[in-house]
RNA sequence: CGGGGCGUAGCGCAGCCCGGUAGCGCGCUUGCUUUGGGAGCAAGAUGUCGGGGGUUCGAAUCCCUCCGCCCCGACCA
């Protein structure tokens, strides 16, 4: 047993045994009593085996660096928590340090990571942050990528880069080693940095610059293989986000500049979150409002009733201010957005067309044919040239030259509504498709959908919450191993290409999307399975009471010999800065030994959640808190 | 990239308009007192006022320039 009580010891061995267990983390063997049956031994995972606990963990000496304030540049509350807890330092722009901490709840949660990545059959290891500038050319990203991509040379001027996201090395190591179907499938992942040159870069570790990544790449001699890669790694992000502790979605997403056809988000639910999650309350249908589908409505367009009519609206610009002039309602009225696209013969210009109330979905309008090579805004003068009226009284009706009109679904079922009439301070109401002006030349879904709208598997309306990506699994096909001839050879001896996924983690923005879920006034509040530590123990006056000095030593041993992965606070701190300070980590567990309860033989428990502490009698507390904080 | 804002002690800020001794709170150091919810008193330490250039007898303050950081950016808001 661990048995030692001076408070000066700083080394303490721990007579137990490391053992290499089969996923390859490190976790010592510990007994351990379950609901005071007979003891058994379980492994008790600490961290991961690169990074040997400190079994004597005393705050005094540790690193405890807690802000009354936080810098004024952090905005959201995951950021100045994360700064306040002295869990992260900021270097440069979406560039950080992270402090002993942080880097704890990093450890805990690449631990999880690992064991479900190997249970589900990935296997480890680590390519380099450096990569070479060939194999992002031979898959044309060296082009695609922009300045998102950090370029370096080296020493003889040969490009280099510091990699975002490893596609490239992987089908280079695979197209390397694989020859045989007899090898597959197979799954390699890392936990390596990544280097993302974001525009702008925000919101902490939530969208840093440089962090950390899980990134998994499988690899199956068909399309039926690599789905059951895909489906197996689905199951493991729900087994991980479950474990983790947090409240995530998994929706159905855009595969986006990845490329490949399947994908699926999962999103932490928080209502910081960048992005929009749309689902159906009464089905499993849950998408990423970039590809959820607004479906065509139900009704015919109905009859023209009225004729068309120009109606002066100065200064009146948005659609909102049109509908209110006029007396209509905003459903009424049509939004219109120019935009260009940068053709050989020069820019074509686009005018596509929504409902006053609902918003353009870029996503979709870039996936139409025409737009899918990628498009702009239009410049001003591109709208004069083309509408012969600057923006804010643009419409469909007589354009002065022909533009190429895409109406939403919404808008081709209109009828009698209100746009610009391409003249300063005009509106037209009335207007039909057919009667007005010919019918568009394209009719697509092109919003984003809204609350109450049905769902597109039929079976109730869509809500939408808001949610921060913490994880992608994309089936990528042949995409890569095509560009890159990553082939095997099948049992005909015919050279195959492999069929790829690849599987993403933000392990440094799920630190952030854990405390945007779960914190209040006073700090964080950890899940156990990631808080820095279990449990910490609150010794009130340890300078000058013997009793809470030995007391608090010797329940420190035992529950640390139990496997609770607690901190004794012997800093002689007062009792109100400890407990802020703890407040403000967010330990989940924390146990108060003071001279006050110790007299009748109790000490306090609370949880980090709870609103006050509750008294436990002395010989109760451990078997309590193994019971607790014992994961 | 475009627009706006900000850079003064570790953190949060004042001073700048109107040029003249660089300040406040928190934190830090020392001492005494205090000791169950961010203690009190006293005495201290800490600054290339983001960098460079200019104007001036004199620049945190005025001018130029560079850098960094933050916010916003649809014909949405």
């Amino acid at each position: 047993m661990v048995g030692q009580d001076d408070a000066d010891v700083r080394a303490i061995t721990f007579p137990v045994e490391h053992v290499e267990t089969p996923d390859c983390s490190v976790g010592v063997i510990v007994p351990y009593s379950a609901g005071g049956g007979k003891p058994v031994t379980r492994v008790k995972f600490f961290l991961c085996g690169s990074y040997p606990r400190k079994i004597d963990m005393r705050a005094s000496q540790f690193f405890i660096a807690t802000l009354k304030e936080a810098p004024s540049d952090a905005e959201v509350v995951s950021h100045k928590l994360m700064t306040r807890a002295g869990m992260i330092r900021k270097l440069a722009g979406g560039i950080y340090t992270y402090m002993p901490i942080g880097l704890r709840v990093i450890r805990k949660i690449e631990a999880i990571i690992r064991e479900e990545m190997n249970r589900a059959g990935g296997i480890e290891l680590l390519m380099p942050l450096i990569q070479p500038a060939e194999l992002w050319q031979e898959t044309g990203r060296w082009d695609k990528m922009g300045p998102e991509m950090l370029r370096v040379k080296d020493r003889h001027d040969r490009d280099f880069i510091i990699q975002p996201t490893s596609e490239e090395v992987v089908t280079d190591i695979a197209r390397g080693e694989i020859h045989s179907y007899r090898q597959l499938p197979k799954n390699f992942y890392h936990i390596q940095t990544k280097f993302r040159d974001e525009r702008r870069p925000r919101f902490g570790v939530m969208r840093g610059r440089e962090f950390t990544m899980k990134d998994a790449y499988s690899f199956d001699r068909d399309e039926a293989a690599a789905e059951k890669s895909y489906q197996a790694m689905y199951a493991a992000y729900v087994r991980i986000f479950e474990r983790l502790g947090l409240k995530f979605r998994a929706v159905r997403a855009d595969t986006g500049a990845i490329g490949g056809s399947l994908s699926h988000e999962f999103q932490v639910i928080a209502d910081t979150g960048e992005d929009l999650l749309v689902y159906c309350p009464d089905s499993d249908y849950a998408a990423n409002i970039e590809l959820a589908e607004a479906l065509p409505p139900a009704a015919v367009r109905p009859a023209p009733t009225f004729a068309m009519e120009k109606v002066a609206t100065p200064d009146t610009i948005r659609c909102e201010d049109v509908a209110r002039l006029i007396g209509l309602p905003l459903e009424a009225t049509v939004k219109s957005i120019v935009l260009a696209t940068d053709t050989p013969l020069g820019p074509e210009v686009w005018l596509l067309l929504v409902r006053g109330d609902h918003e353009l979905n870029e996503v979709k309008a870039g996936k139409l044919p025409g737009l899918d090579g990628g498009f702009r805004f239009a410049s001003e003068p591109e709208i004069i040239e083309h509408f012969g009226c600057p923006p804010g009284y643009l419409g469909p009706l007589n354009t002065k030259k022909p533009v190429k009109v895409v109406a939403d679904r919404t808008v081709a079922n209109m009828a009698d509504f209100v746009s610009g009439a391409n003249e300063i301070g005009f509106h037209v109401k009335g207007l039909n498709w057919g009667r007005d002006l010919p019918e568009p030349d394209l009719v697509a879904d092109i919003r984003n959908v809204v609350e109450g709208d049905p769902s597109p598997d039929g079976k109730g309306v869509l809500a939408i919450q808001r949610g921060i990506e913490v994880g992608h699994v994309f089936f990528l096909g042949t995409k890569y191993s095509a560009a890159m001839n990553c082939t095997y050879l099948d049992e005909a001896g015919k050279p195959q290409p492999m069929v790829m996924g690849c599987y993403g983690i933000g392990v440094t923005r799920l630190v952030g999307a854990a405390i945007e879920q779960n914190h209040d006034a006073k700090g964080i509040i950890w899940p156990d399975a990631i808080a820095p530590f279990t449990l910490v123990i609150c010794p009130v006056g340890w300078g000058k009471s013997e009793a809470v000095r030995d007391t608090a030593n010797r329940l420190y041993t035992e529950l640390t010999a139990a496997g609770i992965d607690a901190i004794l606070d012997d800093r002689d701190e007062r009792p109100g800065v400890m407990f802020a300070d703890w407040e403000l980590i967010g330990v989940p567990h924390r146990l108060t030994i003071g001279d006050r309860g110790l007299k009748d033989g109790m000490v306090e428990y609370q949880h980090r959640s709870d609103p006050e502490a509750t008294k436990v009698p002395l010989d109760e507390i451990v078997s309590l808190l193994r019971g607790k904080a014992c994961a």
